[in-house]
DNA sequence: TACTTTTCTTAACTTAAGTCAATTTAAACG
DNA sequence: CGTTTAAATTGACTTAAGTTAAGAAAAGTA
C-alpha cells in the first residue's frame, strides 16, 4: 500500500508502464521514523530526498539558540533538502514532528532511473516547475500580508497544520514570536 | 551579441552542439522595450517567458490601490510568469523599470525544442531545480530576518538594486512601507 | 531654466510586534 | 495518578512598523 501511494504521486506527472512500475518498485525504499527523529542536521551533507506518505516533517534553522521553522511537509508532499541538491552542508535541520512513513530517494537511484527511462526527466522537470511556482506564490503572499492575515490564510488553506503543529513552531513559520501568535489568536476570537 | 548572451546563459546547463545552436538561433526572439513598458497585466493569461539580457523588470501586485513589488529580475535572470505555466490569469503585473533587452520564449517554441532535442528536458529540469532552491533559500532568509537585516543583506548581495530601483518599490520588496525603509536607512547611518 | 510631478524624508501619533517575566495549561513520563 | 517538563497565555513595558500629513529633494519635461 505504500507502493500504491508512491504510484499515486507519480501518476500526477506521468503514466507509468508496467516495466517502469517494476523498476520503481525495485528501487523504492520506505522507512518509518518515530516522532522527533532528526532526519537532517545542520552542517551535514545530505544525500536523500523524501516523499511524505504519512506524518509531518518540518524544516528549522537554529539561529542564536532559537528554532526558526520555515516549512512543513505532510502527506503527499515531496521534499528535497537544499543540501542534497547543492552537495554542501545543510543550513537547517529536518525532523519528524509525528511518527512518519517516508519514501526515500537517493541521487544515485535518481541518475539510474534517468538513464534507463529518459521520460523521467520531463517528470522531474514538471515537478520542479510546479514546486517553484508554489513557492513563488507562497513567498509573494507572505510579503503581501500581515502576520494576522497569514494566520487566517493558513487556517483556510491548511487547517490541519494548526491542529498538528505546536504553536511555537507555527509562530516562526508565520514570521512572528510565539507570544505574538498568541495575541493574534486572541484578537481574532474577539473580532468573530 | 544578444545571441551570445543567450548562449552564455545556456552554457551553464548544457554544451550545445552546432546543430542545437542553429536551432536555438532560429527560434530565438529578442525585443527591446522602453522604460515603464508593462509586459504582463493582472488578469491576462501570458504565453511568454523572459530572459533579461539588459535592464531590469519587476513583478508587482495591485492590492487595494497599492503596488506591492515582490521580485526584480536583472541581467542574466530567467523569468517565467506563473500565468505562463498555469495558463490562468496573472495575479500580478510585470513591467520594465529601465529600457530593456529581453530574450522572449513561448511555450510553443519550448515544446518544439523538447521534441527535437530531448536533451533540453534535463536542461530545464536543472534550471527549475536551481531556481526552486534559490527561491526556497530566499524565502527562508526573509522569514528569519527583520526588515533592517533584510536591507543590509540586500545591500551586500545585490547592491546594484539599491541604486537602480526606486525606494518605494524596494520597500514592499523588503516587506515594509516606504516610510519605514526611510527610517531603517537613517538608523543604519547613525549606527555606522 | 523654470515648472511639474514623482519620490523621499520627516514629524506626530497609533498600532502591533518584540522582550522579559510570571503564571496557567497541557503533555509526557515514571 | 501524581510529578515533571514543555508549551501556551498573560501582563507590563520597549521598540519598531503603520498611518496621515506636510515638506524637501530629485527627476522629468516644456
Amino acid at each position: 500500500m505504500m507502493q500504491q501511494a508512491l504510484f499515486d504521486f507519480l501518476s500526477k506527472y506521468i503514466d507509468l508502464t508496467e516495466e517502469e512500475k517494476r523498476a520503481v518498485s525495485e528501487m523504492s525504499l520506505f522507512k518509518t521514523y518515530p516522532k522527533d527523529t532528526v532526519l537532517v542536521r545542520a552542517g551535514e551533507i545530505t544525500r536523500t530526498s523524501f516523499l511524505v506518505l504519512k506524518g509531518c516533517i518540518r524544516v528549522y534553522y537554529l539561529i542564536e539558540g532559537e528554532e526558526k521553522t520555515t516549512a512543513f511537509y505532510t502527506e503527499g508532499d515531496p521534499f528535497e533538502p537544499v543540501s542534497t541538491s547543492t552537495k554542501k552542508p545543510s543550513e537547517y535541520y529536518v525532523a519528524c514532528i509525528e511518527d512518519c512513513i517516508l519514501s526515500i530517494g537517493t541521487p544515485d537511484s535518481g541518475e539510474e532511473v534517468f538513464e534507463k527511462f529518459p521520460r523521467f526527466n520531463s517528470v522531474c522537470r514538471k515537478l520542479s516547475e510546479e514546486l517553484l511556482i508554489k513557492n513563488q506564490v507562497a513567498f509573494d503572499d507572505f510579503k503581501n500580508s500581515t502576520p494576522e492575515q497569514r494566520y487566517v490564510q493558513l487556517f483556510e488553506s491548511r487547517p490541519d497544520l494548526i491542529q498538528r503543529v505546536p504553536q511555537y513552531q507555527l509562530a516562526s513559520y508565520l514570521g512572528v514570536k510565539p507570544e505574538s501568535l498568541s495575541r493574534i489568536k486572541k484578537r481574532l476570537i474577539k473580532k468573530a
